[in-house]
DNA sequence: TTCGTCAGACCAACTAGTCGGTCTTAAACA
DNA sequence: TGTTTAAGACCGACTAGTTGGTCTGACGAA
C-alpha cells in the first residue's frame, strides 16, 4: 500500500478544515500541523495558499464538467439528456460535498488569474445546459415560453444549493433526491405532450403513499 | 435635508466594499477612510467588524421574513400563497442585491453568537415555506409525491441563486424573472387538476412568441 | 557529490482593536 | 441671557498579535 503523498495529505486536510472553518480562518500553520508536514513541505508542493485553493477548485470543476459531457453524449433526446445531466450533477454532491462547499463559499477569494481558469470551465458547463434546453425547445419537447438562460440558471441554483442542507445520514439518499429534482425540473420544462409520451414515463416519480412531513425546526 | 449618520455611511460603504471585495479583503481602515470617518467613529458605532457584518445580515433577513409573512397573510389558498411568496422573494433581490451577496458569501464567517440570531429568523422563513407546501398537499392542490422539505429547499436554492447572475441592466426585468420563476415552480408543484383550475390561470405565463436565445459565453 | 524533498526557525507586513484626548451640544445654573 | 459643566460623539496615533511566506540546512537516494 503506497503511502499518501504529502501533497494529497495537504489537500485532504485543508479541504476538511476549509469546510469546517472557512478558508480565511484556517492558517497555513494549522494545515501543516494537521497534515503532519512542515512549512517547507507545504511551500515545496504549493506556490501559495491561494494555489492550494485553486487546485481544490480545479479538481472539482473538471470532474463535474467531464461528467456533464458524458451524460450529454450518452443520450440523444433533450429530455433524456437533461434528465441525465441533472442526475449526475446531483449525485456528484454526495461525492464532493466538501469541495462544493469550499467552492461556493470561497471562490470569490480566488486570485484573479486563478479565478479566470475556473470560470472558463464553469462557462463551458453553462453552455452545455443552454444547448440542451434550446434543443429541447427547438424540437418541441420543452415549453417554449421559458427563456433558456432563466430556466438554466434556475436549475443550477436549485442543485447547487443542495450542499447547504444535504447530509449523508439524512432522511433521503442522494439518489432519491436526484430523482425528485429530475422530476421537478422535467415537470416545469416539458410540454404537456412530452409529459405524456410513454418513452419518457420512466423519468418521472411514480406516485407514492401520502406521507405527512412534520414541520421541524431542525429537520436537516 | 438631514445628513446621513456616520453609522449609515459605514453600513453603505462596507456593503459596497464587501460585495466587491469580500469581507476579509476589506479592512476597517478602508471602511473608515471611504466613509469619511475614523477608527474612533467606527468603534463608537460598532463593537467590532463582526458586529457590522451581523447588522447587515439582520437588517436584510428581517425584511425578507416580514415580506414573506405579509404575502402569506394576504392570500388564502396554498397556490396563491406560494405564488405570492415566490414573487416577493424574487423581487427582493433587486432591492437587496448587495445584502444578499454579502449574506450568502460571508455568513459562514459570522461569530457563533451572531450566527444563531440570524439562523433563527432564517428557520422561521423555512417553516413558513414548509407550512404552505404541506397545506397545499393536504388540500390536494399540490402533488403529494414531492417531499415537502425537498421541494422547499429546491425553491430556496433556485431563488437564492439569482444573486449570482442577476443584474439590473440585464435582458429581463426582475418582475419578468419573478413571473417566470413562479411559473416554473407552480408547474412542478401543482397537480394536473389545479393547473387547469380557472382560478389559478392568471398565475401562469401565457405562451409567448418563440424566441431563440443565442448561446453566448457572457450572456449575463 | 548532487539533487530533490522537506524541516522548522525566522521575518516582514498587515490588521483589528485601544486609548488618551478633542470637539459639539445642550442642559443646568447664576 | 450669558456661563458652566458634563456627556457623548468622534479622532487618529499606536500596539499587540497574527499570518503568509522565506531561507538555511539536513538527509537520503542516485
Amino acid at each position: 500500500m503506497a503511502e499518501k503523498s504529502i501533497r494529497d495529505r495537504i489537500i485532504e486536510t485543508s479541504l476538511r478544515l476549509f469546510e469546517a472553518n472557512g478558508y480565511h480562518r484556517v492558517t497555513v500553520d494549522q494545515i501543516v500541523k494537521e497534515s503532519a508536514t512542515s512549512k517547507g513541505g507545504f511551500y515545496h508542493n504549493f506556490k501559495s495558499k491561494d494555489e492550494l485553493l485553486y487546485t481544490i477548485h480545479d479538481h472539482f470543476i473538471s470532474y463535474v464538467l467531464e461528467k456533464g459531457q458524458e451524460a450529454y453524449e450518452k443520450w440523444s433526446t433533450p429530455t433524456e439528456r437533461l434528465h441525465a445531466i441533472i442526475k449526475s450533477f446531483v449525485m456528484m454532491i454526495d461525492l464532493y460535498k466538501s469541495e462544493v462547499t469550499v467552492f461556493y463559499q470561497e471562490s470569490s477569494y480566488l486570485a484573479p488569474e486563478y479565478y479566470r481558469e475556473i470560470e472558463m470551465k464553469r462557462d463551458r458547463y453553462k453552455e452545455l445546459m443552454f444547448k440542451v434546453i434550446q434543443d429541447g425547445i427547438d424540437c418541441g419537447e420543452f415549453r417554449k415560453e421559458l427563456p433558456v438562460p432563466i430556466i438554466s440558471m434556475a436549475i443550477f441554483g436549485m442543485i447547487n444549493w443542495i450542499y447547504k442542507w444535504y447530509q449523508k445520514e439524512g432522511r433521503n439518499t442522494i439518489e432519491e433526491i436526484a430523482n425528485i429534482y429530475a422530476d421537478i425540473i422535467l415537470h416545469s420544462a416539458l410540454t404537456e405532450e412530452s409529459k405524456t409520451n410513454p418513452k419518457f414515463q420512466h423519468l418521472f416519480l411514480h406516485a407514492r403513499d401520502e406521507v405527512s412531513f412534520p414541520i421541524m425546526k431542525d429537520f436537516f
